[in-house]
DNA sequence: AAAATGTGAGAAAACAGTTACCTAATTTAA
DNA sequence: TTAAATTAGGTAACTGTTTTCTCACATTTT
């Protein structure tokens, strides 16, 4: 049998209540009474039951995070794991549970609706990947502690966190004109990805600050990978002027990369090469690429703290909260002017 | 107030008792009753509290994982998470939850006593990386049920999971030879890198079964990373012959295949290239890399096929287990004799 | 010296389930 | 027909901690 904190209330002299509050130094107990409930707790070497503990105080101190995890995610979606240790950072300082759980989106609403009523958590940390309209109206309906991990493509209720990816274009797009490049063409992935949309956005932003027009000619979707970065690339360098390439992810900027040096194209003297997120590849390519980094280390930290808030103050209001990307400059992008 | 048990049972006309036995369908109860029960819950929408049931039942049918995540382990340890996914993917089918927790390795001891004597899980999946003697001693002592992912560098009670480097070192020779490669070179990380030594050590038994001797000369030992693979595989090529080169990771393997781009040696024909992980990066490069791929997910599954086993069944023994490395043909090693 | 105030500590009632044990009713076996 | 066995379901104890309420006693104020 485990000891128990009635154990220590005899060997102590005291009463269960008196050890309870020496444990959470609430309520008023005398210096000498403390001294001796502590002896005894160790002593008998006491580790209170912690489900007893949650029990008595019906509150969890755990958070469950949700997304899609499967075979091959760790790789497919290093990001994923960075915010995830974002959160793990916040929620263990605050002493904090994390639970991680993969789930699919239509089983989303029903797992959070079970698991806050069943009180296995106080609060959700959900991937936007994996959220759906019902979700929405039940996060609604029962006030549900949660926050939302990149941009929910129908919003109503739910408040979510994520990079600011216009600004994260318009820094590509100013540093690529500081550094005297003119022409500049952008890859991006499908049409319906939000990312490379919302990056578009950003430089064409920049173009109108600047009173030009950017050129449409230059501007190829495809889809997100390393084939489509090499195949627009190749497109672009036959096809027309340009002088610098803002690719919207890392693998499109590879395929490019290699488009570059296939025809002889000198990166980043004949042509720039600009890209975001500052994946471990990035500083390996010969020339390193310059790139616009974002810290989801940084996401995941102010998605625990925010929930945190959520929990502890509940009136606590926020539909949705920006991070800022920051310029990191290699030599993809050095040129002598 | 939430609806308990009680209100279930009033509503059905009977007692506690046997809502709980219709919950966990234990016990005979019948037909009528049960039906009668299960309508209340349904009309009250009852979720029975999950604390308080652990706590009855003094089982928590948790699990948690702990290694070192921090800024940046998303990326540079993609496999980490790979693990993790597989992990969850078991517990979750069981009906386990995962709770992830990131520790340093002076500090799990500490955590581990604390987490068991508390009842906080039933059981530990430990990253290799966050072990210490002092854990090995306390787990053998407290026969605390556990596994620890990777080998452990001093083990006399631990139990651990992980690849079969050797293995992996003797398929990547075994597939050279068979392509008709005969001076093989080896690049690795460092001298304590027992993850290198283990791949050198299956190189080298290859040789010794085919009668031949490993030539220490096409040898070199660095650190982990592009710049020592650049760096070494540059020195390999001026200072000797040699008709392929393994790497001990894909960070070294694309310093290298760079290295031969500037040198302008011809991968496949002129020199092949073979590594290990199937890192996304090693699908990219041109030519494809060929690799010893590791199913780290699957190491993730069965370490959560351990550990739920060990817990049901206590006198399970298992010091070890080890998952099998494949090949994974690609370009780089596709040399047309 | 009496009244008001403050402080330390215990008794007991939560918290919401599970389960060992018991009884009554029904079925089966002899 | 009776004894034994089986089945259904209720009673109440139990899981380990927290917390409210109360009271005794000590201290301060009037």
């Amino acid at each position: 049998m485990a000891i128990t904190i009635k154990d220590v209330a005899k060997l102590a002299n005291t009463s269960t209540a008196t050890v309870s509050k020496v444990m959470n130094n609430s309520y008023s107990i005398s210096e000498a009474t403390t001294e001796r409930v502590k002896k005894a707790m160790e002593e008998l070497n006491y580790h209170p039951n912690a489900t007893a503990r949650k029990f008595a105080k019906q509150a969890t101190r755990t958070i469950i995070f949700l997304s899609e995890i499967s075979k091959n995610s760790g790789y497919a979606n290093p990001q994923l794991f960075e915010i995830m240790s974002g959160l793990e950072n916040v929620l263990s300082k605050k002493g904090y549970t994390l639970i991680v759980k993969s789930i699919s989106s239509s089983e989303t609403a029903g797992y959070i609706e079970n698991a806050i009523e069943s009180k296995v958590c106080d609060g959700f940390v959900i991937h936007a990947s994996v959220i759906s309209r019902e979700l929405d109206e039940l996060i609604f309906r029962k006030e549900i502690p949660h926050i939302v991990i990149g941009t929910p493509n129908f919003v109503n209720h739910l408040c979510w966190i994520d990079i600011d990816n216009r600004f994260a274009g318009e820094i590509a797009a100013t540093h690529l004109f500081k550094k005297g490049y003119q022409h500049i063409a952008f890859i991006g992935g499908t049409e319906e990805d939000n990312i490379s949309n919302h990056r578009l956005q950003g430089v064409q932003r920049v173009f109108e600050q600047h009173e030009l027009i950017f050129d449409n000619l230059l501007l190829r979707r495809g889809s997100s990978d390393t084939d489509s970065g090499y195949s627009s690339a190749k497109e672009l360098l036959s096809s027309g002027r340009l002088d610098s390439i803002i690719c919207a992810n890392n693998y499109i900027a590879y395929g490019c990369m290699l488009a570059l040096k296939e025809e002889n194209v000198n990166v980043p003297n004949e042509v720039g090469v600009i890209t975001f997120d500052d994946y471990p590849f990035s500083k390996i390519l010969k020339p390193q690429l310059t790139v616009v980094g974002i810290d989801v280390f940084d996401v995941g930290e102010q998605a625990g703290k925010y929930i945190l808030q959520k929990i502890r103050k509940p009136n606590t209001y926020m539909q949705s909260y920006i991070t800022v990307p920051e310029l990191i400059e290699r030599k993809s992008t050095d040129k002598t002017k």
